[in-house]
DNA sequence: ATGAAAGCGCTAACAC
DNA sequence: GTGTTAGCGCTTTCAT
């Protein structure tokens, strides 16, 4: 592999010279350029990167941490940035995690070794006070949640979403209205669990433990929750359902034992994915594609003013209700 | 930041000294190990990784060349190569290309300019030819479908696969049967329009151009295609369609028409998605989690034996017939 | 307009 | 065991 010295040698200019073809700079004779570029043709030239990136001290890849690709949430964003991202230079590097800490840390580990100059934080199971500490070593910003003083974000008011949610059930007359989320224990689903209290206890509804089920994230768990929720004697009139595949698990299951939606049981879904429209599920968008295109231009704005680091920068996505026909 | 020099110093040893505890070599007497271990937890000390990639001429990253990640076919292959990824200590940066030629060149270059180690192609508009030019300059695997003579595959045999679907289709007494295809070029598209026309010319029914769709991908595409069925005089009993999604618009629309699957239409997908399990939809597996975990499986064993480039490997994924109730 | 030379931060061959 | 030193391939002053 040719290196920008033997260009020289044989081009007969110094790796200046060189150099400055390379990058395109002004001041530079246009024989010179000229052999320089014939030299490089014939060699098949490329610099190598790594080099440049020592020199710099930044590499232009930005590192997306998530549970995993494979679910339309994440994907949508990770489209939104992968979009952004490309309008912008930058390259992604995927870091997926599983929720485990650990995994998390090599992640965040990119940030300090310098392997990419920035981290977009979609899920953690680190406290933010750990993934801050990093902060200091590259840019760092939060999509889907507000992560509290130190670190940037672009988020979701979960509590409003579910609070919308909510509203349209009892405006639909419902009162006996069941839950069902992904991780118990997330700055997330502990917002959308206060909505939904709040909700019940301004019309004097208990919250029953039977009807809020957990650790759902496809459609597989929804058709599940829908199979538990037939074996019970009392049961809700409607449902909220964190993520539109696990509430389409719940349509489709619900269809093999003829029950009918909305009649027997009303499905309110959340991120308005593709199959919530083809299905006609009432749900909430949280436009997910524009809040990975913001989450990227945030860091890209930290990466900008990185001496600046104590203006944490804020966005928050509106959501949006979808009425269709499942409410 | 501080560098490896500042640390020796500071423990009062050489960068040598430093390096080997860096890398966990042998040959550190303890206490100096010790110094400088203290030095850098004082420091708060993490090595360059930019200056190893420069000299080791590699970065443990490869490529991922897909269309977009927000479609469940890549998703599922992509989350197989994390998996992989993470026991093999390689990490993936993503290259969305959109099948535009030229972000497929800009993802070739970066193995050219050594910011990666190899590239998977999970898509691609140029031809193999000019993809194997890259050949020189780092690892290539093609993942999805066969490459020919020049870059190793793991693959599906799109004909034997389509065959598979025709011939059950057939077997349930179908002869009138529609096509629903991704891209109109593409050798996979031609390997499955084979499959689907052998299988048709053998019973003697002609190929009808208005029963075959192409540019299909999603969910909505699939409710298109059905609006566009419904119009017609006449109509397929069947259709072999490309991915689960595209099925799957199909049977949401087709239930808003009150048309039954599979009395008024019968429906084969492809890809064995969540979703078809749930919705009960007769389809054809392609194990592509599997599919993607081999494929950086290869890439590894690629990277391994680099000098060995005139051997080529080849793995085929069998694809298996999933029946369930919509043929 | 062009070149010489000093690094970016690290590893490894070599000497002791 | 430990230190000295020569690079990895490039960019960028600073002279000229």
């Amino acid at each position: 592999m040719a290196n920008i010295r033997q260009i020289a040698k044989l081009a007969g200019v110094s790796v200046s010279t060189v150099s400055r073809v390379l990058n395109g700079h002004p001041y530079v004779s246009a024989d010179k350029r000229r052999a320089v570029e014939d030299v490089m043709a014939r060699l098949n030239y490329s610099r190598n990167i790594n080099a440049v990136h020592l020199l710099r001290g930044r590499t232009d890849m930005v590192g997306i941490m998530l549970p995993s690709i494979n679910h339309p949430y994440f994907s949508r964003l990770v489209e939104g940035m992968s979009d952004e991202a490309l309008d912008q230079g930058l390259r992604l590097v995927l870091c997926q995690t599983g929720y485990d800490e650990n995994e998390e840390r090599r992640a965040l580990a990119l940030v300090k070794e310098k392997q990419i100059d920035g981290l977009i934080v979609c899920s953690k199971s680190l406290g933010w006070s750990e993934i801050a500490s990093y902060r200091s070593y590259g840019a760092l910003v939060s999509c889907g949640e507000d992560a509290g003083e130190r670190i940037s974000s672009v988020y979701i008011d979960h509590y409003r979403s579910f609070e919308t949610g909510m509203r349209h059930l009892l405006s639909k007359g419902h009162r006996k209205i069941g839950l069902c989320m992904s991780r118990y224990v997330s700055s997330s689903s502990e917002r959308r669990r206060s909505a939904y209290l709040n909700a019940l206890r301004e019309i004097g509804e208990p919250c029953r433990e039977a009807w809020t089920f957990y650790d759902c994230y496809d459609i597989e768990s929804g058709a599940d929750v829908m199979r538990r929720l037939k074996a019970m004697a009392e049961r809700p009139t409607a449902m909220i359902v964190t993520g539109d595949q696990v509430a389409v698990g719940m349509m489709a299951e619900a269809g093999k034992h003829g029950w009918r939606v909305p009649e027997d049981l009303a499905l309110m879904g959340l991120d308005n994915q593709p199959i919530a429209e083809v299905l006609g599920l009432t749900t909430i968008d949280n436009h997910l594609y524009e809040m990975g295109r913001e989450a990227l231009r945030m860091l890209r704005a930290e990466l900008a003013d990185p001496d600046d680091g104590r203006k944490r920068r804020r966005l928050e996505i509106a959501c949006e209700l979808i009425v269709r026909s499942t409410v």
